[in-house]
Parts: structure tokens; C-alpha cells; sequence
DNA sequence: GGCTGGCTTCGAGTGCACTCGAAGTCGTAG
DNA sequence: CTACGACTTCGAGTGCACTCGAAGCCAGCC
């Protein structure tokens, strides 16, 4: 229950979740499937989570999680000796704010798509502005990254070869 | 000539050379074959190329490449005047050094790749090692993309839906 | 000859995203 | 009752990768 001090990548840890949901009833789905009940998080936790177990769940630091709170990124309730309470909706948002960040989305960004999403439905649209934006960028990016593997792949498939540096 | 004050992303720039490899015979060969010609470099260049020309081509600003030549990031020959001078195999290093920055791999990684690659042929293996784990990364990180990527299309695709944040 | 514009070096500054540490509080185990 | 360990806040520190600015040099044009 408290936290290992180990500080796996967060993607390897909210992956892990993604499978445990993906592996509930033996087949792969396809990921939107396995997302959607990503997004709604397994059943098999406990009602409220401490800090050290979100920690836990999703690779993030406990420091780093009140980093997040400090600045706006997420809001958590607290319980009556003021220690963060995170339920299943708090996960879930923490899960979707990581995933942000590790597609490359700045704090600032994030940021504003959650104070957008304070402010009410009627920014719902300015939202879905931003994730359109923010998906041209990560598909950019990722077509970057496949071009840059594919030089990386050319270097090392010709090693020992003539080509210099 | 001279530089404009744009600052195309490097990938941006590096592409379109890769591009024009490609598309010298009109037809669109597989990648390996556009990185072959890319990393010889197209035909139509000076001799030798200022720091501004290397910084039109590549997308890295004159003051990032100068910066990459004080960590020993890269060797650049000069002119009598003190000048930088790019010549083909010199604009090789660059790009390549470029495709490993948007491949992810820290500078010093790439600082201690082009050490191991200055102290000569037999450490070889070690570059092969090190290009093979940094691959590994790549398409761990590519992987982790993809899944954000994913989570941003969920979240996009059940826009007005009734999931929180 | 003098001006301009791009080059040179070097040190210092910036921005981002954590990351840490100190000092204090609280709830349970012994 | 006391000790312990996990939690709290807040400010300050770290690491990375640029990014900038000042001061000076030098080739080419008027």
C-alpha cells in the first residue's frame, strides 16, 4: 500500500492498466475498447486512493502529483486530516493528464484545456479545438520520430560500412 | 544566401531534404533508399557551406550549431578567416546528430557516440550498442505515442459525451 | 578609407518540468 | 503515552537544452 521506491516511466505503469483492462475477458480488443474501460478504471479499487497509491498506479511521483495540484493541473478532495482523497474520477482525470503530458502536450496547454473544462460545457468546443491541434502535433511528431528510427536503423544496418562519423 | 529569420522545426527541414533525395527520380523509393541518398547529400550544393547555408538546411539555428561545436557535438573545419566551413561530410555529421536529438537521444548520449566515434574504428561495437539501446527507446517511445495518440482520439471522438474533465 | 553585415568567442540568462528538503501534523502500533 | 511513518505546505534547487547579448574581427562594396 505505500509506495515502492521505484518510479517506473509512467507510460509503462498506465499502460499496465490499459492491458489489465484490455486482458479482463482473455481477448485484445481493439484500444478505443480497451480505452474506454481505461478511462473508466478497473473495478477492483478501493473506493479512495492516497497519494502513494495514484503514485503507484500511474508512475508518477507523489511530489510530482502535488506539483500538479499546486499549479491547477488537478484538483483533489482532501478527507478530514486534509491528506488528498482521490477518487475514481480524480484517477481518471490524473490518467488523462499524464497521457497529455506524455504525448507532448506543455503544462501550459494542459493547463488550459483544464481550466476550459472548469469554466463549463459552453467551452466545449474550445476544447475540442485544442485536442484537434494537439493531435496535428502528435501525429507530426510521431511521423518525425518513424523518420528518425528509420535513420537510426540505416546507421546501424550499414555498421562497419564506409558512411563516416 | 544568408539566413532568413525563420526557424523552420529541424525535422521540418531535414525531411524536405530527404524529400528531394526522394524525389530525384520521380518515383518515391523506399525509405532506405531516400536515407542512402540523404545521407550522401544532394548534388547541387557549394563545396563547402557557411553557417547560415547549414542552418537554412538543417533547421538548427547558427547559434544551436555553434553551441553543438563547443560540446564537441560536432568538428568543423574554418577558413583562413576563422570562419566555420561546412563541408559534405561536416553537413552528414549535423544531420545526423540532428535526426538522433529528434530520435530523443540526450546530448550527452550523442556527445559520448561521437567521442567513441573520433577514438577510432575498433570501438565500433560500442556505437553499434549504443545505437541498438537508443533504437530500443525510440520505439518504446514511439509505442507510448501511439497510445497517447490514442487516448487524445478517444477523448476527441466522445467529445459531448458525458466522461468528466 | 570607411561602412555594413555576417561572422567570431564567451559567459550569462531563459524556460520548462520537475525534484527536493525542511518543518510540521496526524493516525495507528506497541 | 510515545514513537513512527506517511502525509502536509512552501520555497528553493536541479538538469537539460538551448538562447541571447556584448564586444570584436574581417571581407566586400561605395
Amino acid at each position: 500500500m505505500t509506495s515502492t521506491l521505484e518510479h517506473p516511466h509512467p507510460a509503462t505503469r498506465l499502460r499496465s492498466v490499459l492491458e489489465s483492462a484490455a486482458a479482463e475477458d482473455g481477448t485484445l480488443p481493439p484500444l478505443d475498447q480497451a480505452l474506454v474501460r481505461a478511462m473508466a478504471l478497473p473495478e477492483d479499487l478501493p473506493e479512495t486512493l492516497g497519494i502513494a497509491e495514484v503514485a503507484e498506479l500511474t508512475g508518477i511521483t507523489a511530489h510530482t502529483l502535488r506539483y500538479y495540484e499546486r499549479i491547477g493541473l488537478v484538483t483533489v478532495a482532501r478527507d478530514a486530516a486534509g491528506r488528498r482523497t482521490y477518487d475514481r474520477a480524480a484517477l481518471g482525470r490524473v490518467m488523462f493528464v499524464t497521457w497529455l503530458r506524455l504525448s507532448g502536450m506543455p503544462i501550459a496547454t494542459v493547463t488550459r484545456y483544464v481550466e476550459l473544462a472548469q469554466e463549463g460545457p459552453h467551452t466545449s468546443d474550445a476544447r475540442l479545438d485544442l485536442l484537434l491541434e494537439h493531435r496535428a502535433s502528435v501525429v507530426s511528431h510521431l511521423r518525425d520520430l518513424q523518420t528518425a528510427l528509420a535513420v537510426v536503423d540505416y546507421k546501424i544496418t550499414t555498421y562497419g560500412g564506409s558512411c563516416g562519423s
